[in-house]
DNA sequence: GTCTATAGGCAGATAGAC
DNA sequence: GTCTATCTGCCTATAGAC
């Protein structure tokens, strides 16, 4: 529990982690290679393969250690007992915060090239979007309980319109290196759901 | 001008181009090699490299003729004469078909690679995205003043947010292989910018 | 746990015959 | 225009010393 020497410490497994995840969120799973994720770690390509025995398990430790960040993350925001609008609002800053370091979403990265990953790692994206889509949805339905939100489409189906619309956003911006447009987006995306008068339990 | 073969016939520049183009769609500019296209086309690596120097020429080839493919397609719907909602239920119906045959926006799918392409492909994505959003704009403007639409945002970034959302769900949509996923969306998208009640000149 | 060394394959690309 | 042959380099992965 003493304190590291610097913030991206930890121990190996983890460096490689944090390297690895960098380079696919920024490069694609297809755009970065072992030899990448040593020269940043200062070791050699055959240490890799003794933490991960190959890309394929890399790419699946990668997307479980990201998922369960992100439900952490979730919780955290949901821990604040704010109303929904600030939710969504906190919600879509976890991207804002990937985008700052000119990162894609891992798994959004990952959903563009679906169709080459190893199967393992197609299982866990899907799962990503099915958790993100679950807890989306109760914020959506809980906003509209309170009369926060005005949800036109099905809960299910307006959640996923939000996961789209913020992954999709966050690809557009990346070329343009642009927070802002990823933001003004986001923060069209959520007035549009907003309710336009106060609750009307009032 | 006499018929062809089959559908996929044409010279052989083109038809390099139209087996790159559905392998970069699927798998991504990284995730397909010039032996991939020699074998779908029956012809050797070497004779490749007569038609397009590189990779890179390859590349900047194929999003000059998408583009130029996609302002013909934004044309044809202006012919039309048809409404603001309707040009955007055509727009949107674009990606549709691309993602009927298991494709991702060529543009999009280039934009989660943005930052390993060579330099002259970076450039004509953009271009893309930005002729896309001229494009959109007008459609807007145009629907605001009809009455036809209801933009909250500037008409750029509703302009912006449309492909965002729609990139974004082709997006998502294609690991589910589930084009109605698409087709929810988009379709919600679309009703959140039409105008509740008819024209105001009405 | 990390190294050196190397295997075996595929990448993009070129030379030169036909 | 298309071929065969080949090059160089990088890829993932493994064996085995330390």
């Amino acid at each position: 529990m003493a304190g590291r020497k610097h913030p991206g410490d930890g121990d190996t497994a983890s460096r490689i982690l944090d390297a690895a995840e960098r380079l696919v969120q920024r490069r694609g799973f297809n755009g970065f290679s072992y030899a990448d994720v040593a020269a940043e770690l200062d070791i050699t390509k055959a240490s890799l393969h003794y933490h991960f025995a190959g890309k394929a398990e890399l790419g699946e430790a990668l997307i479980d250690r990201y998922a369960n960040r992100f439900t952490e993350a979730l919780s955290a925001i949901d821990s604040r007992r704010s109303d929904a609008p600030a939710k969504l609002a906190a919600y879509a800053n976890l991207y804002t915060r990937a985008l700052r370091d000119e990162r894609m979403c891992l798994c959004g990265m990952l959903a563009a090239e679906y169709q080459t990953l190893p199967q393992q790692m197609q299982t866990a994206v899907i799962r990503f979007f099915d958790d993100n889509e679950t807890w989306l949805r109760h914020v959506l339905e809980v906003g509209s309980d309170e009369g926060t939100l005005s949800v036109s489409g099905s809960p299910s189906n307006t959640a996923r319109l939000v996961i789209s619309s913020l992954e999709g956003a966050m690809l557009v911006a990346r070329p343009y290196g642009d927070v802002a447009r990823f933001q003004a987006a986001a923060r069209q995306l959520i007035a549009s759901l907003v309710a336009r008068s106060p609750a009307p339990t009032a």
